[in-house]
DNA sequence: AAACAGTGCAACCGCGAATTC
DNA sequence: GGAATTCGCGGTTGCACTGTT
């Protein structure tokens, strides 16, 4: 298996980029659009690795980046989805317009981690596929595998970044109005998640930073960990709050999103312990 | 004012998946 | 069908900047 030759290895600049590389950048993707990073520092009279073009470029020049600090609407999506999706920054990027991957990660990094604990890892890829990959999430609830294996893998699908060009969104967390802001993701029809996001009021949502303050402080009867395993029932038969829950509860009441429904069917497989692996093409649908 | 520690962020690295030949 | 190539992702690093002693 080849692999593109790391730019000390020819060269080549490293290091930050200067305004005359970042314009030489800029210059040839407006004219030559983006892709075919292998020859676009050639063509573009760069002497970096594609690699490097195309990291400034997505990170940086990109004209649809929204610069500046992460609101605190932001910050809060970006709490509940990594709660749901773990460590996929490509994935919470795409649902924060403007924003990338490596902000989200290093925002996640440098500040949300230390307010709150990591879920343990599984965001790991397997290295091959596993032999059981049911053929729906859902029928696997029914029909428990005859074969089940002792190690539990859940496969993260890919992360697919939602292009600028496709999303349609609709005043997100961006103005005055986020008292009731709303976002809509919509991409060749195949998933509408709108949520109605009141950042402000507490009526008919829980909060999370006060569920997560009474977990730490033992005036709640959950754990934090218990935060992350959605839907588990402690002690006393309370249940414990979830992150993911909460997101989801921002949802349209009266429209049950194909979003919500299979991610309720991945909780439950997941809960039930099953050794499933969900097959990329059973999930991809819903990360567009 | 200097030294040190902490923080934030751009950039790099290595890997796996997808694509091309 | 398989090797080579390209792309995209998450993890990590390095350094400039800021705050503290």
């Amino acid at each position: 298996m080849g692999r593109a030759p790391c730019c000390s290895k020819v060269g080549l600049h490293r290091g930050p980029w200067t305004p005359k590389e970042d314009s030489l950048l800029t210059n040839y993707i407006n004219s030559h659009g983006e892709g075919h990073w292998r020859s676009l520092p050639k063509q573009a009279g760069l002497l970096r690795c594609g690699k490097s073009c195309r990291l400034r470029w997505m990170n940086y020049l990109r004209p649809d980046i929204k610069r500046g600090n992460i609101t605190a609407q932001e910050d809060d999506l970006i709490i509940r989805l990594h709660a749901l999706l773990g460590n996929r920054w490509s994935l919470i990027a795409g649902r924060l317009p403007g924003r990338t991957d490596n902000e989200i990660k290093n925002y996640w990094n440098t500040r949300l981690s230390k307010k709150i604990p990591s879920p343990p890892k599984n965001t790991k890829r397997p290295k091959k596929p596993s032999p059981l990959v049911p053929a729906t999430a859902s029928k696997l609830l029914t029909e428990p595998p005859v074969e089940m294996e002792t190690k539990h893998m859940i496969h993260q699908p890919k992360a697919v970044r939602i292009g600028p060009l496709n999303r349609n969104v609709s005043g997100l967390l961006t103005s005055s109005e986020s008292n009731n802001d709303t976002y809509t993701s919509s991409v060749s029809g195949e998933i509408n998640m709108s949520s109605n996001y009141n950042s402000n009021s507490s009526e008919g949502e829980v909060d999370h930073h006060a569920n997560f303050a009474a977990a730490e402080n033992g005036s709640a009867p959950w754990s934090t960990g218990d935060m992350y395993n959605s839907g588990i029932y402690v002690d006393d038969g309370t249940k414990a709050p979830s992150f993911s829950d909460q997101l989801l509860g921002y949802g349209d009441e009266g429209n049950n999103t194909v979003w919500e429904k299979l991610y309720d069917e991945y909780l439950q497989l997941t809960n039930a312990g099953y050794g499933v692996e969900l097959d990329q093409s059973e999930t991809q649908h819903l990360l567009i």
